[in-house]
RNA sequence: GUCCCCUUCGUCUAGUGGUUAGGACACCGGGUUUUCAUCCCGGCAACGGGGGUUCAAUUCCCCCAGGGGAUGCCA
């Protein structure tokens, strides 16, 4: 294999765990900054950081901002914030640096132009004055010619004989042009993907001379894949399957290059529940949505690594860190996979159940505090009552954003109930007050915070009354959460405060007597 | 249209030339329970179709169908 271009290559000496290959692997994480980062992104950069942990290789991150409409500031932040969220590391990139610099590709920008003109001076690309517009596509080439590809299917290769020479002089006069690589007529191209094994197409059913060097003399994909990736040292490349017909002209270029490529492993797509692509129209995608609804970054990854993957059998539950160590190219699926939000649901709430305390806690915070619940940050005594408070909750939360109102009521006096709401099944007005005055009775003389005494209480007064346990509790329950689905009352009660609680129900009782009195 | 890729329960998957084809989510039923959850137990449910190869195919080969992707001076 020839050695990069780039200083800095680093050759392995001592990894036990690597011993067949006597090269690192280096891999890669190449996003555009043109959109937010989304569930399919997360996913190519995940395997390829599992990929680079798992056999103790390096993972970089390079930023393809060659496009210069929709590249923005706005997505390259978006990008780091979420990257730190879900705690991924790169070993080389372009705020941590590494010896193969740099990796934003724009500040590459004159590598691009030197390796096309490269090309063209090997005869392997040639200068394109075509118009930027359809009508270059949609002219009939001559019909005699033989070069020209099947009408409808590319660029009809209009200036691929013009005269080397002659073209020349015409760039160099400052004419637009692109740079477009030579498919060759004949013959075929073709690789071993890592996954899917040998694909290989004839040359003919390849892109017809794809675009290397845009107009504006930024290159596009193709060409900054190839020469980054080369440059760069990359040994291995995991990228989505929509990939894999750009394949053949990347293994065309390497050649002409006379480079070797990198091994390629096509992963398999991440599809909406219709089947098609997942997108924006399936639902949340951006992961900064999932962010803030609540999810837990280990849960998400979690999920997504288990989307066309799988580690040991009969496991559900993975760390980052369990994933660097089990993943296996062997173990990645071929089919694509539907993206089921309901299964990361319930990788959520598992993850929060196994979340301490305290943890909890941190998590929760900031949706109170976006609910006015609590201050930002929340103050000492609001941080010991969340903390008195998680455990109650912590098994009824799908999402952390479910936070505020299931404890809402231990920070902001709930409305006074409805009626309606007050009344258990069989109890009119009258009975139900007659039930809550007993039940706060009965309050007054317990300790909340001993659980099974006080159930022992309740218990027999609901047998004195004649009614059932949870007759006796629901208005209670009413009065002080103001809703019918709450945490263990006790509990609840318990650090709530039982004046509060007690205050609360004689307001409910008010409420109770009058509608008694009034229907009476 | 052309080219390429894919195909195990509804979904994510395990798996083997001979298995009662396993697990998870969802769903249904039951239990625990103070509402809601959690938790526990049980159930439903799959090898796309057709040809081969073989004593034996879900597993190996071919064809078909279906699905997806690509066909940009976007990545």
């Amino acid at each position: 294999m020839n050695l990069p271009d780039a200083g800095g290559y680093t050759w392995f000496t001592t990894p036990y765990r690597s011993r067949r290959n006597t090269m690192k692997a280096r891999v890669r994480y190449a996003p555009s900054p043109t959109g937010l980062q989304h569930i399919g992104s997360v996913r190519t950069a995940l395997f390829n950081y599992l990929y680079a942990r798992s056999v103790g290789g390096t993972f970089i991150l390079r930023l393809e901002d060659t496009d210069r409409t929709r590249s923005d500031d706005i997505y390259v932040k978006n990008l780091y914030d979420t990257f730190r969220w879900l705690g991924f590391y790169w070993d080389e990139g372009p705020d941590t640096g590494g010896a193969s610099g740099p990796y934003i590709q724009s500040e590459r920008f004159a590598l691009y132009r030197e390796h096309a003109e490269k090309l063209v001076d090997m005869g392997k690309a040639y200068y394109c004055f075509c118009a930027d517009d359809k009508s270059a596509k949609k002219e009939e080439p001559a019909d005699e010619d033989e070069t020209a590809p099947p009408a409808g299917f590319g660029y009809p290769r209009t200036c691929r004989n013009i005269d080397a020479a002659e073209a020349k002089r015409r760039a160099s006069a400052g004419e637009p042009h692109v740079i477009r690589l030579k498919i060759p007529l004949d013959g075929v191209t073709g690789f071993d993907d890592l996954l899917l094994g040998h694909i290989e197409w004839k040359n003919a059913d390849v892109n017809p001379d794809p675009v290397l060097l845009k107009s504006d003399g930024f290159p596009t994909y193709h060409l900054a894949n190839v020469v980054d990736d080369h440059l760069m040292g990359i040994t291995h490349v995991m990228r989505a399957q929509e990939w894999i017909p750009s394949a053949p002209l990347h293994i065309i270029m390497y050649d002409a290059f006379g480079w070797e490529p990198p091994k390629l492993c096509h992963l398999p797509m991440v599809l909406g529940q219709d089947g098609h692509k997942l997108s924006k129209r399936h639902g949340a995608t951006a992961v900064d949505e999932f962010r803030k609804k609540g999810y837990l970054e280990a849960a998400l990854i979690n999920y997504v690594a288990m989307l066309g993957c799988s580690y040991e059998d009969g496991r559900d539950i993975f760390s980052l860190d369990d994933l660097s160590r089990l993943f296996t190219i062997e173990h990645i699926n071929k089919a694509p996979a539907v993206f089921d939000y309901v299964k990361l649901e319930w990788f959520n709430g598992q993850y929060i159940r196994m979340l301490p305390d305290a943890e909890l806690v941190s998590r929760i915070a900031p949706f109170m505090a976006d609910a006015a619940l609590v201050a930002s940050p929340p103050t000492a005594a609001q941080s010991a009552l969340l903390l008195a408070a998680a455990p109650l909750v912590k098994e009824r939360l799908k999402y952390l954003s479910d936070a505020p109102e299931a404890l809402r009521f231990l920070f902001a006096e709930p409305a006074v109930p409805p009626v309606a709401e007050l009344l258990p099944k069989k109890l009119d007005a009258a009975g139900a007050a007659r039930a809550l005055e007993a039940a706060l009775e009965l309050l007054a003389t317990i300790d909340p915070s001993d659980h099974d005494a006080s159930e022992a209480a309740f218990r027999a007064r609901a047998e004195e009354l004649g009614i059932k346990l949870g007759d006796l509790l629901m208005p209670l329950r009413v009065a002080v959460t103001g809703t019918k689905v709450s945490p263990p009352l006790f509990q609840s009660i318990a650090v709530l405060g039982k004046a509060t609680a007690l205050a609360r129900g004689q307001k409910a009782v008010a409420v109770l007597r009058a509608a008694a009195d009034g229907s009476a």
